[in-house]
DNA sequence: GTTTACCTAGTTTTT
DNA sequence: CTAGGTAAAC
């Protein structure tokens, strides 16, 4: 534990220490890649707490990933011990289900309201583009999807949105939003990006709430600031409206999630926005040899919309950066396991310092089967979310029934898993008999269960469904029924989702099969009973597990290689980096090459994977590689011939024979 | 209603 | 190439 300002500020550099002990007003901190910039947040927000200036009751910290939120906890609770429970230290999405678990029947949701995952929001639209007629085909749910996404990101509600909508597309997007939008609300469920919508609504609609908040949360910190969307800038900004205490931190050059409705533009007019604002630089790096850094510069210094900064670093120049072009995929997937052996054979290298990015996913699997043959241990990180898998969405499904009766997608989705005989046509039926009685689907099913004989047997045979779909759904209807009974008991929601595996025959089913797939099965549903178990309420695990992803308990991978893409490289570091693929086309992403915004996006992307490496770094590309089963010749990536030719040194193995050589 | 076999279309990054 | 959807048979 520290016990005094000294002590805390030992070992930060002046330009670290100013940011630390700033006090009365906003504050920007720009903050270069590896310049501790974690480091300086996280002592800013001690020594708020030592020096008597804040309560960790009244501070409110925001990271970009519940990972990172962890850690800074974890960092706190080290420096100051108890009490630090009481700080919010979490996601925006997270501190916002947090305010809306406590306000939402403000604004007419269940405080037990559901939260869709990307998966859920999309299922949602296939059903919404289907009952307005629209093909799904022509134009794919998973596109309309992203568009409400950015509308929403910019809180733009689906009335604005109408109203604006240009084209063709936009107008039926509009059409969808509207009834996707009337759909979540009467299923009193919210999307991710609602999380942060429907919180800035309540402020609006609500301002004695906001008031609450502004009053409490007197410190309100910013991490990654640059990757921040309209409408979490706009809650910092409402937030901060009052006290003013406002810090945030980030590097405009970091910035990879535009696409997703992140805007730089953020953290650039911060000081539109506080005009009153402190601006502190840190340029210093402290992580990656002068060669990594002089490299990184040079990639980034082609970005012509960029403010200029160069980071620099007292430390050795380190070795050059090794350049590997490969035959093919697979020889370059080969070539990265045998350097990996030997750099922990030879090199004094851990595996767990050693991690492999790539652009898109789908890279791993040449890179798996390379290690697997050279029996060098490895770890995909992030690929197939833990939370994504289907036997947890249908677990969760279950409890999310239980906990909101109107959730819709997830009701539908477990009434005939596993199998008990109702299909789509009884689907439909019973959604139709539901929708005449004014009730939710889950809502409906449940109400099966309180009148065995009565009204609701009789109603179901008028709707036409059969005898079989109807006892299936009266088994159903049991179920749920005393899970909410047992819910209600105080019972874990370990123990209900033990219930719906005993009940539905679903850990039966899985035990049965004889598929090696169905044993990993049985792993992850042990695990997520094993989650549930450390929960007390239903509504806190799910708020928890649907904010979690994967790439979260990446912790402490022990001895092993990690792999993983660039974008859940972000805010990690590793001894040796390889970046595979560094072709024109891969990466840079095709989808970028004709849109110099896209490109520099890509270029940010290259300027992150590189200042990940602490003292190697790797770049490798293929000749000729197989792209959807079909042969495809690449040129090296742009990204390779803007380093400096002094830096880099081409492997061994290495050969000019037959390719390009690289573009100066 | 469920299972199987085909066929097709789609391939970026994710809180 | 492979995951997912669809059309046909059980």
């Amino acid at each position: 534990m520290i016990r005094s300002e000294e002590e805390l500020l030992a070992g930060l550099n002046p330009v670290q220490r100013e940011a630390v002990r700033h006090r009365g007003g906003p504050l920007l901190v720009v903050a270069g890649a590896g310049s501790g910039k974690t480091r300086v947040l996280t002592s800013r927000i001690a020594h708020l707490i030592l020096t008597g200036e804040a309560r960790p009751y009244s501070v409110l910290a925001i990271t970009f990933t519940n990972k990172a939120a962890g850690e800074m906890k974890e960092r706190l609770a080290g420096m100051l011990g108890p009490g630090v429970e009481r700080m919010w230290v979490s996601t925006f999405h997270s501190a916002c289900v947090r305010i809306l678990r406590v306000h939402a029947e403000r604004l007419g949701y269940s405080r037990s309201f559901t939260i869709y995952d990307a998966a859920d929001s999309k299922r949602l639209v296939e059903r919404v583009e289907k009952a307005l007629n629209i093909d799904t085909k022509k134009i794919r749910a998973q596109t309309v999807a992203a568009e409400i996404s950015r509308a929403k990101a910019e809180l733009v509600d689906f009335e604005s949105y109408s109203d604006r909508a240009q084209g063709p597309f936009q107008q039926t997007v509009a059409r969808v939003y509207a009834d996707y939008q009337k759909r979540l609300a009467s299923s009193s469920s919210m999307d991710f990006d609602d999380l942060l919508m429907v919180t800035a609504n309540l402020f609006e609609a609500c301002p004695d709430v906001l008031v609450t908040y502004q009053e409490r949360l007197q410190h309100v910190l910013v991490d990654e600031y640059q990757d921040t969307n309209f409408a979490q800038n706009k809650l910092v900004l409402m937030l901060g409206e009052k006290h003013r205490n406002v810090c945030v931190v980030g590097d405009a050059d970091q910035s990879i999630y535009a696409f997703r409705g992140a805007d730089v533009r953020n953290i650039l007019q911060f000081e539109e926005a506080f005009p009153d604002a402190t601006k502190i630089a840190l340029e210093q790096n402290y992580r990656s040899t002068k060669v990594i850094l002089d490299a990184a510069n040079a990639v980034i210094a082609n970005n012509l919309s960029r403010i200029p900064k160069d980071l620099w670093t007292e430390g050795s120049a380190g070795d050059p950066i090794m350049r590997y072009r490969a035959a093919d995929e697979n020889v370059e997937a080969a070539y990265v396991a045998t350097e990996a052996r030997r750099l922990a054979a030879e090199e004094g290298l851990f595996y767990n310092d050693i991690a492999v990015f790539y652009r898109a996913n789908a890279q791993s699997r040449a890179l798996e089967e390379a290690f697997s043959l050279a029996d060098v241990p490895y770890k995909v990180v992030g690929a197939i979310r833990f939370y994504e898998r289907k036997e947890v969405k249908d677990l969760l499904a279950y409890l999310k029934v239980v906990a909101n009766p109107a959730d819709d997608v997830s009701a539908r989705r477990i009434v005939n898993v596993p199998r008990r005989g109702i299909g789509d046509t009884s689907l439909e039926k019973l959604a139709r008999w539901a929708a005449i009685s004014g009730r939710a689907l889950g809502a409906a099913i449940t109400d099966l269960a309180g009148a065995p004989s009565e009204d609701g047997a009789d109603d179901l045979q008028a709707a036409g469904i059969t005898k079989k779909a109807a006892s299936g759904l009266a088994e159903l209807a049991g179920l749920l029924a005393d899970l909410r009974h047992m819910d209600q008991e105080g019972f874990s929601p370990g123990k209900l989702l033990s219930e719906v595996l005993d009940r539905t025959g679903y850990r039966k089913e899985l035990e049965d099969a004889q598929r090696d797939e169905a044993e990993a099965r049985l792993e992850n549903v042990a695990e997520l009973v094993g989650v549930a178990e450390r929960f007390s309420s239903l509504d806190d695990m799910l708020s928890s597990v649907a904010l979690v992803s994967d790439s979260d308990d990446l912790a402490q991978i022990e001895g092993k290689v990690s792999f993983m893409t660039l974008h859940v490289a972000k805010g990690l570091e590793f001894e040796a980096v390889f970046m595979i693929g560094m072709d024109d086309g891969v990466f840079p992403h095709m989808r970028s090459l004709d849109d110099p915004r896209e490109l520099e996006e890509e270029r940010r992307l290259c300027y992150v994977g590189m200042t990940r490496a602490k003292s190697r770094l790797y770049m490798t590309h293929a000749l000729e590689r197989r792209v959807w089963g079909s042969e495809t010749y690449s040129i090296p990536s742009r990204f390779l011939s803007e380093i400096p030719e002094e830096l880099v040194e081409d492997c061994r193995g290495y050969t000019r024979r037959g390719g390009e050589g690289y573009r100066r």
